[in-house]
DNA sequence: AGGTTTCTTGAACCGCCGTTCAGGTTTGGC
DNA sequence: GCCAAACCTGAACGGCGGTTCAAGAAACCT
């Protein structure tokens, strides 16, 4: 009379992460159900079993994988209690290729264009975003570190600065390299919040 | 003994304007060359008697729509006499949605990952892209209209920051409006560049 | 008019997945 | 052991859409 256990909170996981492999992979549009099948080493059935449909599964994988990210980095900032040390933390991730997942958000975006509900885990997203990178500069001021300046009016700034040098630094642009992107994030939010980042950072 | 003249001339860039039309409209990878054929106004077996593939059509409409925008923006630019009313019009375009078509950018980044063709072409576009910020700049600094700065290093900065945000105005951010951005980019080069546009401009 | 080349297109072809189905296997409880 | 529910999967289905074909129409020349 009792039912075999329910696995979801087991397979539906393993699943998104291989479908948010498949779509690093591969892109977007050409990831397969069979690819992401063979990933997490079932059958394509099986997959559909646990997400009713493509579209829904690759929507979800791209979104749970963007909210993993955030929440990581939530955490990790917290950790740290300079406000400067957060804040080249924050940099230092964007120009990690690896660690800030550049391809996803290449992918989001113009799918977040046509689909409703995208565009919404989007703006959600990119709020959780600035609102860290505000949240730090008023962290920082409360401690004297920064000097005074629009916190959310920096975070437009530096979240925007940071998507389009990301991109850059995933397409392997010879002209952009994590390197001198750092220094110039750096030099940028030194001038605007009055501080010493360079220094501070390791060089 | 004589042929009917080519329409080459005609009909492939009628063609490239009907898939570029497309793709802004149904993205990249809803784009079918029905749709192009319909809207070119023929069938699709004659889209295929211009172009060898479905792949290679989308591929040069994209980048030859971008080609087109800088073409433009460099003969626009060489019109104006003031380097401030140079950087005005570059950031002008960035907010405006429409002309800089930042749809057609977010369909080729991802794209460019995986295909080298692509990845060429874009690298050779945004170095285009920064060499008109950066000669504005050593143009505006021969005049005396800006002060000492980087040149090259403002146009990695400005370029890629004007990425970042006109992404988010395509996506439609409620926080990151055109006339925002407009001013935070103004006010940024001012900064960097020690020079007056704000009051230039029209405020 | 006739000849040559270019262009056009309706119809058919074909491969590739997403999805469904039908039957099986596992798991846990009585 | 038997039942019920959850899970798995090989095989088949079906549609969409890129591509090809073959036959014709249009343009230009002599």
């Amino acid at each position: 009379m009792s039912p075999r256990p329910r696995l979801d909170h087991v397979r539906r996981p393993a699943i998104l992460a291989a479908a948010a492999d498949v779509i690093r992979e591969r892109g977007l549009e050409n990831a397969r159900i069979a690819d992401v099948a063979e990933r997490a080493r079932t059958s394509p059935p099986s997959v559909l079993y646990y997400f009713s449909s493509k579209a829904e599964l690759l929507k979800e994988a791209l979104t749970s994988a963007e909210e993993q990210f955030y929440v990581e980095m939530e955490v990790e900032l917290a950790e740290l209690e300079s406000a400067c040390d957060r804040l080249i933390r924050i940099i230092d991730w964007s120009c990690n290729a690896e660690d800030y997942d550049a391809a996803l958000w290449m992918e989001l975006w113009p799918r977040a264009l046509r689909d409703p509900e995208l565009a919404d885990t989007r703006a959600e997203l990119d709020t959780r975003w600035r609102t860290a990178i505000a949240d730090v500069v008023r962290y920082g001021q409360e401690r004297g570190e920064f000097g005074a300046a629009d916190a959310d009016e920096f975070a437009v700034l530096l979240a925007a600065l940071l998507d389009g040098l990301a991109v850059q630094i995933a397409l392997r642009d010879t002209e952009v390299t994590p390197e001198r992107v750092r220094e110039m994030c750096l030099r940028l939010a030194e001038r605007e919040l009055g501080c010493e980042l360079l220094v501070a950072s390791h060089g």
